[in-house]
DNA sequence: TTGAATTAGGACGAATTCAGTCGTATACTC
DNA sequence: GAGTATACGACTGAATTCGTCCTAATTCAA
């Protein structure tokens, strides 16, 4: 199914609502645990995770919550969901060096790696500034959006042509 | 983590197992299942669905088992992946037609539908005959693959000039 | 300085998914 | 009919994911 998990969705959807109120102080894993309707206790632990790679400033006590760390230009949905799930590898033997250390009887997997480097760099393409501007209505015109689209269709072409 | 099940990798294995001996008359599950060292009966699962979808030819009795149905060219890695895995979808809450179908309050989810596509893309680029010369020394020069890695420094260099 | 709000984090249990096995029926070949 | 396969549903055990509970430690403010 090559699914997120639904802690990586929570920590982008939480990235997403802090890109989208800066101006305030910071925000309690309450708040925007009830903003999304998302288990409080489940999200707040997710922000420490988050907080503790760096992508979040965390701050204690009466009126503490967090903060974004860096800018949400600068932060990736790829490092979030590295941060969350773990490293992606799209077989399930691959390593993190990129190769297959099961015996030599699975081949498949250099294909694969390499499906698996596409799908990093989509996802590096992805900041979370991207997502704030996500209005459906209007996220055709996000450009960052909308030149992965348009290689998707150089990609068809070329594909198509050959 | 983003991980294909093993089932499908599986499923891959054994598909290519077969666009590998073609000659042959029909290879069995249990004869692919030792090749690659496979639990037999998962394996002849899987097969089997595979079977029903059309991708590949089984002959019960003596001698029987599976040839592909269709050649090796033609099926893509993204089909066996949705006919094992189901449909592949990066978030958890999308529905099939591309569209949320949980509440208004999570907005992530276009974006990421658009990595979702983006994936799908990926993986109907890559044929069953593409893992057949996948031999690691020689898989910069298959055509297709070297395709997708090409197309993926125009995105890097795409962004990088943006 | 006390108390409320908040982060930090370990331990645990429930729920779900995944992997693999078993048993039985059916089809085909000899 | 015997032997070899596929077909398929039911089931179990393991692994993963999801979520809760509990107990600190930190900070602010009255």
């Amino acid at each position: 199914m090559l699914r997120l998990t639904k802690k990586a969705d929570y920590g982008l959807m939480a990235l997403k609502y802090l890109a989208e109120h800066p101006g305030q102080a910071s925000l309690s894993a309450k708040d925007i645990a009830e903003a999304y309707r998302i288990p409080p206790q489940l999200l707040a632990k997710i922000l420490q995770q988050l907080a503790r790679e760096g992508l979040l400033q965390s701050h204690a006590g009466m009126n503490g919550g967090y903060t974004l760390a860096r800018t949400a230009e600068s932060i990736t949905a790829f490092e979030v969901i590295r941060i969350i799930d773990g490293p992606l590898f799209i077989t399930s033997c691959a390593t993190e060096s990129g190769t297959c250390d099961l015996t030599s009887s699975c081949t498949i997997k250099e294909p694969l790696a390499r499906v698996n480097d596409s799908i990093s760099e989509v996802l590096k393409k992805i900041r979370i500034s991207d997502l704030v501007e996500a209005d459906p209505a209007h996220v055709r015109h996000s450009s960052n959006i909308q030149d992965l689209v348009t290689i998707q269709d150089q990609i068809q072409d070329k594909i198509h042509n050959a």
